[in-house]
DNA sequence: TGCATAGTAGACAGGTCGGTCTACTCATGT
DNA sequence: ACATGAGTAGACCGACCTGTCTACTATGCA
């Protein structure tokens, strides 16, 4: 990947986090990297396929940083809240890899490309997937039965989301151990899952 | 209230709605809503302005909304399960004055205007307090204790902006039903609610 | 040596933005 | 009879938008 390449990605991601897409002028974003108008134009076609890149940015260092703390967690419950541990951190500013909390950008942009069929909604959607993913696979390794796990993700993904939204919206940075509380109390009232 | 100030923010209700904030201009509010934009001046000192009108008038037209779908519930553990079946109605396109579903709009307005000191954004914080207010309210009639009332709103709460998003982003228009699946999974799980 | 590649600065085009303003109509109440 | 306020249509302003283009520089490779 070239250097400007880059460049122009790390500085349009700072600003759409801040300001969101529309809000952001392509002249902005060259100013403040530092780099010519030509070359943004060489690397992509258009602000569009600049705004693709940045989500795919976004959407593997979100993917490493979450992968990398939820493999830490040792085995048991523990790797289920640790989902939320990481939350927290990411709420109150104590993951400097992601940048100050302002939303999760996927949701974010979501909401400036409503429309489902939108080639950026969609990206949107698959980074949600992803993580669904790597929530399952912490879930399946409880040992309790397959629909259980569909069930105990689909739980977690909606306490999950909905700690995002609430730390956002309103500015409530105890959501995540919010979302935790919650998430034991479904463990415990669970009695399939191996303690 | 005008006439034609309402058919403003009704219009405009619409297309902020579908497109996002940014992306409508204000002559493409008045070409749709048939409105002079000398007009729309006299009623709003400007676009913010505007934009503030249709955030209150969407706050008042979704507490109503949801507020009469709550009252209709019987006493007891329906109280508090009504409020994912008004969500699937809402989520499936099954509530005529709520328009098809875009997300919630509060929350898409929040990610245009992600500054929480931003007035707008506020705005949108106020709502979500409200509908908190609401949703405590039906908790508190299950009779459980007060320190039960305020961890079992945080979790429905949590569970209810989890499912819009899910709804929105993924299209997952089983979100609801989803959510509604785990809440009842806490209250069976919570002895302390009278049956 | 010669030529493609990636880069710079910035003028420019065509369009849209929010907002102001002029000139006019029409209904209402005193 | 007449002033006032709510309304219309739309020209106009300066600013900003995305995207193109010219002219030039530096590097690396065949």
């Amino acid at each position: 990947m070239s250097d400007k390449r880059l460049q122009l990605i790390t500085t349009a991601f700072k600003l759409f986090y801040l300001k969101g897409v529309h809000a952001v002028g392509i002249n902005e974003i060259l100013s403040e990297s530092g780099v010519a108008k030509k070359t943004l134009y060489h690397h992509f076609s258009g602000k569009e396929a600049l705004v693709s890149a940045v989500l795919e940015f976004r959407d593997q260092r979100f993917h490493d940083w979450l992968k990398g703390r939820l493999d830490q967690a040792k085995p048991g419950p523990d790797k289920v809240l640790t989902l939320f541990d990481a939350l927290d951190d990411w709420f109150n500013d104590r993951v400097t890899e992601l940048l100050p909390f302002h939303g999760c950008f996927f949701i974010n942009v979501s909401a400036e490309f409503s429309e489902p069929n939108h080639s950026l909604h969609q990206l949107c959607c698959r980074h949600k997937e992803r993580i669904t993913q790597l929530i399952r696979a912490q879930v399946d390794t409880l040992g309790i039965e397959p629909v259980a796990v569909d069930a105990f993700t689909n739980a977690l993904c909606l306490l999950k989301e909905g700690a995002i939204t609430l730390a956002h919206v309103q500015s409530d940075r105890l959501a995540a151990t919010k979302a935790r509380a919650t998430a034991l109390q479904l463990l415990q009232g669970n009695q399939s899952v191996r303690s």
